[in-house]
DNA sequence: AAGTGGACCTGCTAGC
DNA sequence: TGCTAGCAGGTCCACT
């Protein structure tokens, strides 16, 4: 389901109220990809400080555990060293939400049922992860940089928006790559953020076709490409993501940029440009739509 | 190193 | 109606 349009639909629809919260109780259902990595009871009396997001990766940053009831006097030479401690104790979640998973924080929930894995109880609500396939993964880390969050977050490109990734840089990134341009920005390496829709959806914005090795797009079209990527997330960022199976933000609201997809999902329809009908081809293992005659190599 | 194919897990739909 | 095959928004890992 969630691509970065989705993530970051769910991130500014649950920051607002969480951010403040303090964790009362956390309860784990079935097993996600990877282990929570902590005993979910030292979460409690935690507080939720921030809610980034990294690709299409979430981060719940935490405070440090509540303070021992007897606090000693510190010495103020110690003091610098205690805040170090303290930033050191700190830590987070990082959360994906693979191909099934939707966030919901709301007071009050229905009982969890058997999709619902990891219910984080808060003063301000609960916050839920559904994820019916268990694809996704919440994991503790003490920092972004820190194991296991960094394992994870190595080897990602610069975010879709970053102005850093100029048409020149994104041009340089892609020369050499042998690989078809669509599952080479599925990889992530060059620039994160889009999934299989916004891949083909920017790709025919492009007029880029799918199967074209990377390395042979000419620096404009390269240009065009980043612009057309930038173009398709934004939009989808406006219209709430994508509600395709089921994918809710986190108040339950669905995605509206379905309906506005020219080719994903549209094998055999006439394209809304030329009226040819779309084509579907598997890369990877995935499926990829476009216009044979609007997308060339 | 870069690229490929299989794996993870469950639910839904199309087709027989 | 009931079964099966194929498909699904993502990523990791082992292998060439």
């Amino acid at each position: 389901m969630p691509e970065l349009p989705e993530v970051e639909v769910t991130r500014r629809t649950i920051a607002p109220g969480i951010e403040g919260a303090r964790i009362r109780d956390v309860r784990l259902g079935k097993p996600l990809r990877w282990p929570l990595g902590c005993a979910p009871n030292e979460l409690a009396g935690r507080v939720v400080t921030d809610v980034t997001r990294r690709g299409k990766y979430l981060w719940l940053a935490l405070g440090a555990p509540p303070v021992a009831p007897v606090v000693p006097v510190v010495p103020v030479a110690q003091t610098a060293q205690t805040a170090l401690d303290a930033r050191a104790a700190a830590g987070g979640l990082l959360i994906h939400l693979g191909m099934s998973g939707s966030l919901a924080f709301a007071r009050d929930l229905p009982p969890a049922g058997v999709h619902d894995h990891v219910d984080i109880e808060t003063d301000r609500g609960t916050l839920r992860l559904h994820d019916p396939r268990r694809f996704g993964a919440v994991i503790w880390s003490a920092s972004l940089q820190a194991e296991p969050a960094a394992a994870r977050l190595r080897g990602l490109g610069p975010e879709p928006f970053d102005p850093a990734l100029t048409p020149e840089r994104f041009h340089d990134a892609l020369r050499g790559r042998r690989l078809a341009i669509k599952p080479l920005l599925l990889a992530g390496d060059v620039v994160v953020g889009a999934g299989n829709i916004y891949a083909c959806e920017a790709l025919f914005q492009a007029g880029v076709h799918p199967a074209m090795p990377a390395g042979r797009l000419s620096r404009p079209r390269a240009a065009r490409l980043l612009q057309a990527l930038r173009q398709t997330l934004q939009r989808a960022l406006a219209l709430g993501g994508s509600t395709l199976r089921d994918f809710r933000d986190a108040h339950g609201m669905d995605g509206a940029f379905q309906h506005e997809a020219a080719v994903y999902g549209r094998a055999g329809l006439p394209c809304g440009v030329c009226g040819t009908p779309i084509r579907r081809l598997v890369q990877g293992q995935r499926s990829t739509f476009y216009c044979p005659r609007c997308q060339r190599r």
